[in-house]
DNA sequence: CGTTCATTTGAAGACACTCAACGTCTGTGG
DNA sequence: CCACAGACGTTGAGTGTCTTCAAATGAACG
């Protein structure tokens, strides 16, 4: 038996239920969804008429330019909500981070089954949190190094659970597309991190804090 | 006579007023406040009981890292709200980016006054917006580089009034801190930009767009 | 009209990127 | 179960972009 992504992160852990009406009545009324990694779940500029809801695995969101230079806006992992916008359509693209399932439910059905209200604070709640990361994101990017980006990294993931040991539900590409980086430099500043002892890693996509005062102060 | 900020970004402009009756009350109740350049208006981690506009001049929220490392977060011009937040208090800092006039009001005697509806919508607009320049902000920062970075600024500048002349209310500094960039950088930049004929400087604080398809197109 | 601050320019260096080769993991089919 | 293929990740060498440090120039203000 492996350790899985999902079996870390159960949608039911951190209190992510129950918070919120309407979160609850989305879990409930949504369409449930398989999706395959990678497969996309909506598209930049598409109508954004649908809400949804990571039951298992996880999911990124997009933004490309020409080039085809993409940067991910977010991370979404079990039990949060994803796909609110404040305008009329999809100001970026999501797709799975790995197989994983979500439920999608209507914003017109859902207001009209838990109220105005229990809705409003839904999208409000959602909202405050993208705004939150962004704007967190925003100094990420603009201010720290490499390392420091990466350190973050890590030490928001391994805040996420408090388990022994973090498994990451992205590759390296992803890691870098959200860190502004390369695969290479992501790829090198693990390694550095690995080699100083401040993290452990078992196999490529798991991971152990051994020093979390350094990778904290790491971080910037 | 010299073309200053204000003079060319009226508060009334660009029908920024009216729009909400939140924010016209705002305009009426709150206290007029007068501030000097660089001075702060509220600071990291302060309450955030009230809610601002921009009456004449310009703001910046910024962001500190332990080390002095600095990033604006973002510039509010007049007619804009600022200092609402998602959360109980101010994750970014507030300064003047040049002598300027604002009015503040307790978001609870708003909320009185127009009704929890009004107030609502008004928060959720002005909350929309924050979303949507941090999302801008982070593919900029992120995947752009430094041509781009200025371009798209540039861009932004001169998307924001329709004058001939666009005048920056903000330093180079200022430019630097917002775009993750040296202030040297930004200066060879601007100089590149101006010797390739896409802009034209009068002046280190005004400009003009000689060739605005050039300059889209660096922008990526 | 000089003083002060902001901006520009120059030279050198660092950090992250590019390109390329090598290793390792995973899943598939023999 | 093993061999293989393909994807993913790591490592190395060299380069380029942006930064740093320093000095010069230019603008703003009394």
């Amino acid at each position: 038996m492996s350790l899985t992504y999902d079996s870390q992160f159960p949608a039911t852990a951190f209190g992510l239920t129950g918070h919120c009406d309407a979160t609850e009545a989305l879990s409930r009324m949504g369409l449930r969804l398989r999706i395959a990694k990678d497969e996309e779940i909506y598209g930049q500029d598409e109508d954004a008429d649908l809400i949804y809801r990571v039951v298992s695995g996880a999911v990124r969101t997009t933004s490309l330019l020409r080039d085809g230079r993409r940067q991910i806006g977010e991370f979404y992992y079990a039990g949060e909500v994803f796909g609110i916008e404040p305008g009329q359509s999809h100001r970026f693209s999501a797709e799975a981070l790995c197989d994983c399932e979500v439920v999608a439910v209507k914003a017109s059905a859902l207001k009209a089954a838990v109220g105005e209200a229990a809705f409003d604070r839904m999208v409000w709640r959602a909202t405050s949190r993208e705004l939150d990361r962004a704007q967190e994101h925003v100094l990420l990017l603009g201010r720290k190094t490499a390392s420091e980006r990466v350190a973050s990294f890590l030490m928001d993931m391994a805040e996420r659970g408090r388990a022994e040991a973090v498994v990451l539900p992205m590759g390296r590409q992803d890691m870098a597309d959200y860190l502004g980086l390369t695969i290479e430099t992501v790829s090198r500043t693990l390694t550095q991190l690995q080699n100083r002892l401040v993290v452990e890693f078992a196999g490529l996509r798991q991971f152990r804090v051994n020093d979390l005062g350094a990778l904290s102060r790491m971080a910037a």
